[in-house]
DNA sequence: CTTGACTCTAAAGTTCGCTTCAGGGTGTAG
DNA sequence: CTACACCCTGAAGCGAACTTTAGAGTCAAG
């Protein structure tokens, strides 16, 4: 049983975000000591870990609310869980395609552009210029 | 020409946002009617389209506001431009492997979901739980 | 000539994911 | 005993990017 800064600590998030998680509802609020301090189990410790890789693939608080009540509702089967990564994939799709054409346009852009020119004949502003888009 | 409530129809956001990107100073202010309504161009439309996509993948307003700056930064020579250029396609490249490696979490988990069976037994939740990668 | 959808402004409010603050109690080392 | 690090609460603040509100003018249809 760890206090809070402890349980933070091998959470990898701080005191205050942990307080946060439980009064958003991610966090079951924990039994409390005698004098009031909240006291977390390896089983907390492991959930705060959930919420933060499923943070760092790119769920919100809000869908990782979602996937934990997935978790422990008896109806649910794993092919909903498997849907909303795989809506989340979607999303991270569009985002690394968008990148990626942002990406080859700048390339082409900066390789284009000759070391020491009047700003008036750069390929770059002129690229820029004609397509806006991207 | 076309009035607020159609560019905005035709740019994908809002009324109130195209406002705020003015305030903000990425969409210059557009000349207005007799009445005092904004009148906008195809090219602020593409303006706007490409704040909504650069948005999208992640660029704050301020960063886009960086890469339309390499438009018209009055001062500058070529390659200062270039330089900035580069600035931005070395963040478009962290945010790709940032995305890519979430990306890859999640495919690998997804792909290893069964259709059917009880969320108990879920391999992406039991990913998410399990102490090691991500 | 009225109705309803549009436009204008300035300012205040909202959401997300926290962090900071104010004002206290606790626990332990020296 | 006294530092000093920790814990508690509730509330406010923050930055980003809008949205909502309030109050007022405009325009096209019927």
């Amino acid at each position: 049983m760890l206090n809070i800064g402890e349980a933070a600590r091998q959470g990898g998030v701080s005191v205050e975000a942990m307080r946060y998680y439980e009064r958003q509802g991610l966090l079951a609020a924990p039994d409390r000591d005698a004098n009031g301090y909240r006291r977390y189990t390896p089983a907390a410790v492991r959930r705060i870990k959930f919420i933060k890789r499923a943070q760092d693939v790119g769920f919100t608080l809000r869908d990782i609310g979602d996937l934990l009540f997935l978790k422990v509702d008896p109806g649910a089967s794993c092919s909903d869980v498997r849907d909303r990564a795989r809506a989340k994939l979607g999303e991270i799709d569009e985002k690394i395609e968008v990148l990626m054409r942002m990406r080859f346009a700048l390339a082409e852009w900066t390789d284009a552009c000759p070391s020491e020119a009047p700003v008036s004949e750069c390929p770059i502003l002129d690229a820029l210029d004609r397509d806006d888009e991207t």
